[in-house]
RNA sequence: CGCGGGAUGGAGCAGUCCGGUAGCUCGUCAGGCUCAUAACCUGAAGGUCGUGAGGUUCAAAUCCCACUCCCGCACCCA
């Protein structure tokens, strides 16, 4: 049988993540891997957070932390807050771990032997008040092009050409401003990316009538472009240590190592529990894996291009992505999620406003798919107020309240289908077979759709129904009426799950099924809308599923968190 | 000519790969129902698909060409 390896991109650990790093990765990926739970297949959800290079250690240096201190404290605070959102990793790990270091050792080893690692003395800029290298973006100084005066040592952002360090005039460190920089000549190691480039070609060219638009495209880009040899040492610190002699106090570019923590992660799951995981079957020779990456479209060419890269030129049998899954942005009010001018909203914001699900199911239905897509708060608060309190909230409450008042917390015994039940049904499959088809390939916004139609069919059967006029004249026929509207409250539960879990749970609780499990339906739903058999009892909700958005916390959430309430 | 992505009723999207005169959600208007969170259900109005009285075709939102506009690629950040 087939297996699920499933990751996502890995959240940097630099700060806590916004609301796009959520919906744009972790969150459609924890998706999916609740679909396949659900259907029973075997699945490995693995994420971690991306620990080294410049900016982590230059984000603790401005909290005046030593890194090490700072990354594990910033892992637990983003684990928690993945946590609460009902994120469903196996393991969420770090690639700070002995794990990855010891995979990213082995694998620049391997490339060494198989010749794929060249070794080069290239010129460094060191700041001597500073007491390090500096990487080009964080040397600043004057453009040779166009005169601006903060042209960055990689590019010049005025004139947009790509600059040299060394070509900028009066030269001084983003750090600390000091101009007191020297150039020193430093090794480094270089992947020899154009030695691959036909076997990365193929491994696209395999995948490209299978895989979305925007991934093909920015790979095949980055081959039309040539690719060039790629230096994965930085003179750093913090990171995974180089395994070769003349090269200590260097480490690995943070990107050599960071999809190697997919494999890292996995081998920190396996350790927790060494009797039953075998971290080694999912990753090498793994021929019964299917294998799918989640990520923002920035990441596209470091899985399509380097990862691979590094695993072919290992001569190993590592297992290569089956399917990429790509987003583009989700943007806050047409614009960028900014820290310093404080746009946008950040998970931990998000978690403190409203409830999880909220979130989940918004972003879910909003996903970037096909183009950027924008947030406002009064595009979330009617999508929250119609799908998911007037459409979903009210067919559960109305179901219940009604029962309970009329007949009784039970499910109610009596009377037969009839045509209208039939159709009912009928539609509810079609519509079930759909969502579910949608789900395995992944359209979101195509599922999300459909659930949203399938919980609109609810309602529609109930006015076509009429249980409340029945029930004067033919009362074994309004509790089958009730019974089933009962069975349809369960199964939306079910279908629920993977987008809304804590919704899901709240139902299932209502219904005293807290340990039902969530066993995604067969395509033949007539048994399944028979689950509740007659005289089980449920409980009443005391208050509805879920509570509005009013605009007044429109308003009140634009003023704080930067949008426009009109908008 | 830097790269990439967009342009479809008031708003947000689908349809474009495999051409055959537009579909969904919200909003608006009208009606139905009264079990439910003034919720639910039904119907209607509203677009000729960025521009070019361009090209191909019996036929183009869908293929080809030219142009225009918008958004990312620049601190923070994905």
């Amino acid at each position: 049988m087939t297996r699920y390896l499933i990751t996502s991109a890995l959240p940097y650990i630099n700060g806590i993540k916004h609301l796009g790093n959520l919906g744009g990765s972790m969150l459609p990926a924890d998706v999916y891997a609740r679909f396949l739970r659900q259907k029973g297949e075997d699945v490995l959800f693995i994420c971690a957070t991306d620990e080294h290079g410049t900016p982590a250690e230059l984000a603790a240096l401005e909290k005046n932390q030593d890194v090490e201190t700072f990354c594990t404290e910033q892992h637990e605070i983003q684990k928690s807050i993945y946590q609460r959102f009902h994120l469903s990793f196996d393991h969420f790990g770090r690639s700070s771990s002995s794990q990855n270091a010891e995979l990213t050792q082995h694998f620049c080893k391997k490339l060494m032997e198989n010749g794929f690692i060249e070794e080069r003395t290239i010129k460094q800029v060191y700041s001597v008040d500073d007491g390090r290298f500096l990487p080009d973006r964080y040397i600043v100084g004057t453009c040779p092009h166009c005169g601006y005066e903060a042209a960055r040592g990689d590019q010049c952002e005025n004139c947009t050409r790509v600059l040299d360090p060394t070509d900028l005039i009066n030269p001084r460190s983003a750090v600390s401003g000091s101009s007191n920089l020297e150039i020193k000549d430093s090794k480094h190691l270089f992947l020899n990316l154009p030695a691959m480039e036909s076997k990365l070609a193929a491994f696209i060219d395999e995948h490209e009538a299978e895989w979305p638009i925007v991934v093909t495209s920015i790979a095949r880009k980055w081959l039309k472009e040539g690719l060039r040899e790629r230096c994965i040492t930085r003179d750093l610190k913090w990171g995974i240590s180089v395994p070769k002699e003349g090269f200590e106090g260097k480490v690995f570019y943070v990107w050599f190592d960071a999809p190697i923590e997919y494999i890292g992660a996995t081998a920190e799951w396996a350790e927790k529990d060494p009797e039953h995981r075998d971290w080694k079957s999912w990753w090498y020779d793994a021929k019964d894996v299917r294998y799918t990456e989640f990520m923002a479209k920035d990441n596209i060419p470091f899985h399509t291009i380097m990862f691979p890269a590094t695993l072919f030129a290992s001569g190993e049998p590592w297992k290569k992505v089956d399917y990429i899954k790509g987003f583009n942005w989700l943007t806050f009010y047409g614009g960028k999620f900014s820290t310093s001018q404080k746009r946008g909203i950040f998970t931990n914001q998000a978690l403190d406003e409203f409830q999880p699900d909220f979130w989940r199911y918004w972003l879910m239905a909003n996903t970037p798919e096909n183009a950027d897509s924008s947030f406002t708060f009064s595009s979330f608060a009617a999508t929250i107020n119609k799908d998911l309190n007037d459409v979903l909230g009210n067919f559960v409450n109305r179901v219940l309240k009604m029962t309970a008042s009329k007949i009784g917390a039970a499910v109610p015994a009596g009377g037969e289908w009839t045509a209208v039940e039939k159709e009912f049904i009928q539609t509810l499959q079609k519509r079930v077979t759909d969502y579910t088809k949608y789900l395995s390939e992944m359209e979101f916004r195509k599922a999300l759709t459909e659930l949203r139609a399938i919980w609109v069919e609810g309602n529609n059967y109930l006015t076509a129904a009429a249980p409340w006029t029945v029930i004067k004249e033919d009362p074994e026929k309004a509790a089958m009426i009730l019974r089933l509207a009962l069975n349809v409250i369960r199964l939306y539960a079910v279908l629920s799950a993977p987008i809304i879990p804590e919704t899901a749970e709240k139902i299932q609780k209502l219904l005293n099924l807290e340990n039902a499990g969530y066993a995604w339906p067969k395509a033949d739903l007539t048994e399944e809308l028979q689950t509740l058999k007659a005289g089980h009892a449920f409980n009443v909700p005391e208050q509805p599923l879920f509570q509005k958005i009013t605009p007044e916390a429109v308003t009140d959430l634009c003023a704080r968190y930067g949008g426009n309430p009109d908008e």
